[in-house]
DNA sequence: TCAATGCATCAACATTTATTGATCAAGGAA
DNA sequence: TTCCTTGATCAATAAATGTTGATGCATTGA
């Protein structure tokens, strides 16, 4: 049985969900599949005001979704290798008919 | 290469990553997934008001993810056969590594 | 018919989240 | 140094979301 450790606990769970609620931050993690991209690209591409844009990608920092790196004046946001891997299994773990059960056990 | 289709539209499936972004409603998913049960089960279960769970299936009916029946007084919830199904598949489309980018050629 | 149960829905309120514009710090260029 | 740019952060506000208790409707049993 898969176990789904702590990638899935029921809190970072909903955080992620919630990060990925949005159509914004859809489009930016979109977006930042090509590669990494600074949050000027960013804004222009979305023709997003700055903070805005500030915000979402702080959201999916603190979801552990995106990574930021520092370059001079600029900010270079990428996707944190992995960090969907878990997704797949807690997907699995709330569909019917997975073996895997582990959200189960933990909240109710 | 994977087509998305309706599935995974973009406003749709901000809607399910909202509806699953919620302890609440992921503990509800997962005792679902043991297959129907009536909302006082659900409530006595989750210890939580009638009215909350009644709002939180609401919004987990909105996005697609249950379903119910009336039988006599009761209303059964279960979960929408495949309802998941489409969500692995953009789960990968906006994972990095994946062939699937429709997500990307919809929104920026 | 009458009382009790199951549950959706509503109104009121509290809390959270998102947007906007302003400010500030850190670099680089002149 | 003095300006300009990039981008984080803050305050103010707006909007969305969640909670609670009350109400109402349908169903069932007495």
């Amino acid at each position: 049985m898969t176990t789904l450790s702590a990638t899935t606990d029921l809190t970072r769970l909903t955080r992620i969900f919630h990060a990925l609620s949005d159509e914004t931050r859809l489009c930016l993690v979109a977006m930042l599949r090509d590669g990494e991209r600074c949050v000027c690209d960013l804004t222009a591409a979305l023709d997003a005001g700055q903070s805005r844009l500030s915000f979402h990608l702080k959201t999916l920092k603190d979801a552990g979704l995106v990574q930021d790196r520092r370059e001079g004046r600029w900010s270079y946001y990428s996707l944190v290798p992995g960090a969907f891997d878990g997704l797949d299994d807690a997907i699995s773990a709330i569909s019917p008919g997975s073996a895997i059960r582990t959200v189960k056990a933990r909240c109710c």
